[in-house]
DNA sequence: TCGCTAGTAAACAATT
DNA sequence: TAATTGTTTACTAGCG
């Protein structure tokens, strides 16, 4: 496989020269020994924080998935509730005293499909879901074994498959350049391995990429950040917040917009490249 | 058919 | 020494 982790055709054709350049940042900033308490704040928070609060934190990172997706996923129509989304198994795990939303899907039948969903294959890809099990970590860090414990937490079905699983986490870590290896601090008396965090280059232009390929009503939902991003100051938390997954958006397995979420991760070759389009992305409907 | 991406398996080295 | 972690390579399948 080539060096391009998700970028499709188009992206390239886009983006000539991309490669090199995104070479040249993978050897700038990737692999080094960038401070935990570093990755934590400034340098993953390069998405705008819609809210201008802090204390959306979570919402910032997984629960955007959880209480929009989600809610598109279980109203979203008959593909979505038969599906057998992997966002049933996160409902059927921790939302199903929740609310209504969830509990209306606990009838026999919902029964029945979260019963699927442990033997179902996550609609996502190994890329997405490390990317979400870090999002949803308060340090925007994680180490492997955390990564593996959040993917079993949520995907219920990754427990009774073969370890192979996570050969390919660890494979998605190392290959995709949207992951970043962070040292743990200097004391490193817990545990073996390192940290590893979602390259704040190439994290906003995923969401540009969404909503061109999958997700046409994203930016719907962004609001421009207060500031021009920048290294020193980083926005936070740009998410689709209430970004709308469609039922048809999963057509197939290969349709599964991680594709599409990662082949523009790589289409930025700058922090303004990426503060561009994220901002853009804010305003192109409004 | 071809090119691309994602998934998987495997081997290997380094670390704990 | 064993287990875990990280890297790399190779192959396959699905999609456009």
């Amino acid at each position: 496989m080539g060096p391009i982790i998700g970028m499709s055709p188009d992206k390239k054709a886009e983006f000539p020269g991309m490669q090199e350049q995104r070479t040249g940042l993978r050897g700038a900033c990737g692999a080094g020994t960038l401070p935990e308490a570093e990755c934590a704040s400034s340098p993953l928070a390069t998405s705008v924080d819609c809210r201008g609060g802090s204390e959306d934190e979570e919402l910032t990172n997984l629960n955007w998935l959880h209480e929009n997706l989600l809610q598109n996923f279980t109203l979203g129509g008959p593909e979505a509730l038969t599906s057998a989304s992997p966002l049933l198994d996160i409902e059927g795990d921790h939302g199903a005293s929740q609310g209504p939303s969830s509990s209306s899907h606990s009838s026999a039948h919902g029964k029945g499909r979260e019963r699927d969903s442990l033997k179902s294959k996550p609609p996502f890809s190994f890329s997405l879901l490390i990317y979400m099990a870090i999002e949803q970590s308060p340090r925007k860090s994680l180490p492997v074994k955390e990564i593996y414990g959040w993917i079993l937490e949520h995907f219920p079905y990754f427990s009774n498959a073969p370890t192979g699983w996570k050969n390919s986490v660890r494979h998605n870590l190392s290959l995709n350049k949207c992951f970043r290896k962070v040292e743990r601090s200097l004391g490193k008396a817990n545990g073996k391995g390192s940290l590893w965090c979602v390259d704040p280059e190439y994290r906003p232009n995923l969401i540009q990429a969404l909503r061109k390929q999958h997700f046409p009503t994203a930016d719907a939902f962004c609001t421009p950040p207060a500031s021009p991003p920048s290294a020193s100051s980083p926005p936070r938390h740009l998410f689709l917040q209430g970004c709308s997954f469609k039922g048809t958006d999963y057509p197939s397995r290969r349709a599964v917009p991680t594709g599409a979420f990662f082949s523009g991760v790589f289409r930025s070759t700058s922090a303004q490249d990426a503060a561009d389009v994220s901002f853009n992305l804010c305003h192109i409907k409004h």
